[in-house]
DNA sequence: GTATAGATTGAATGGCTGTTCAGTCAATCT
DNA sequence: AGATTGACTGAACAGCCATTCAATCTATAC
């Protein structure tokens, strides 16, 4: 039983293109998210979007082709809820550290539909090139951003000693594995729980900047 | 081009049939890292044990069967390598903790065909409840011998108000947030520092129970 | 040595899937 | 209004894959 949307017409013939195709990602998310990614087929996107069966490689050159664009998507969006929540931030590291993680728990992006769809993409990363790389991108530019912020909290903070990278590079790494427990235990999973377990652990690092409750000190 | 093992021969036609089962999952989690889990067909298995292309279905009821069993295989080893870590440790449960949370990156568990296979099985666990199950099965009991653990150091070791479930849940996320490194990032991935990274959180946390190289305290 | 039972083979089958494309339809242009 | 261009459809196609099963092979029992 497809679920047949509502067909939105787009405003003029030179919009079309743009439209139809973030419709069809839109439609592959959803697919990947409740069929998995070995079951979902293009007729199941073109039945998602209520288009037919032919729409997938009139817009795409391939489904593999749709399958990284989609990807693709998804790690933009990503990256523009933090680099939003930074540019909301204080202008001080001790802000930015703490926007960059609780941007890792904003509904937009700590949702069991766009995680699944992570990890589906993460599950198929060894074997595809093309995922792995889109997938490293992402995890550095959000590294190398965390990175710079740690780097200045330990200077400016009096926390010599600290690895920085290692850090960044934990707290990362956390999100993710925290994500993980939304997928695979959805009842017991709560966001608000998750981001207060990430910064228990930032806090406990940064004692003297940041609070269990995700809060700057001082 | 199918890897074609040298075939071995199991001893008694009593014992057979449990030995091409476990060459048949061997050979599933080999073409799952490999070719992936969407790409990963029948034929490959057969292929890649060196053996008939009927031979799964004669051995399982089916290729969903198949992978029930492999992902069931792979939780089953993880578990008895923490659980033996956990043996070979010392009584107090600072040792217990860092023996657990060494297991995760001993090369038996921690390494990138493994990670691989797990991500595989958690990309396709939303769509399938099974997997779902084996997921969350394997998380709880990792995770509640970790809490109890956690638990006993907080009280004995006088870091009343630190919430133990959380500390706990957030050390398993912490090990598969790590993986996802050795699977997206392989040439940058080093087990060593993954481990110390681990180690750099969990001291952070019982500061003078563990020290940053994962060695009890005092 | 012969019979029996279980293991294994590999060809056949039927269903599904990505891709193509000739034809239809609607918006825009002249 | 008529012509043109591009969007879209859905049937056709070719290839792939899980599953079945009759035939073959091999170890064990008698």
């Amino acid at each position: 039983m497809a679920i047949v949307r509502p067909r939105e017409v787009p405003k003029s013939r030179a919009a079309t293109r743009e439209f139809r195709k973030q419709q069809l990602i839109d439609s592959t998310i959803d697919s990947i998210a409740k069929r998995g990614f070995s079951e979902t087929t293009l007729a199941d996107v073109a039945d998602g979007a209520g288009l037919s069966r032919g729409i997938v490689n009139f817009h795409f050159q391939s489904k593999e082709q749709l399958l990284v664009e989609t990807l693709q998507m998804l790690a933009d969006e990503y990256r523009e809820v933090w680099q939003k929540a930074l540019a909301k931030s204080g202008a001080g590291p001790v802000q930015r550290m703490i926007a960059m993680t609780a941007a890792d728990f904003e509904p937009a992006v700590c949702n069991r539909k766009k995680i699944a769809v992570w990890y589906a993409f993460w599950g198929e990363a060894k074997s595809r090139p093309t995922y792995m790389k889109l997938c490293a991108d992402r995890d550095n530019v959000y590294a190398d951003a965390m990175l710079t912020v740690c780097r200045q909290v330990i200077a400016e903070g009096g926390y010599e000693g600290l690895d920085a990278a290692m850090i960044a590079q934990g707290m990362a790494a956390l999100t993710d594995g925290l994500w993980l427990d939304c997928l695979v235990d959805p009842k017991g999973f709560d966001r608000e729980r998750a981001r207060a377990t990430a910064f228990l652990f930032l806090s406990t690092i940064f004692p003297r900047h940041v609070t269990p409750e995700g809060k700057a000190k001082g």
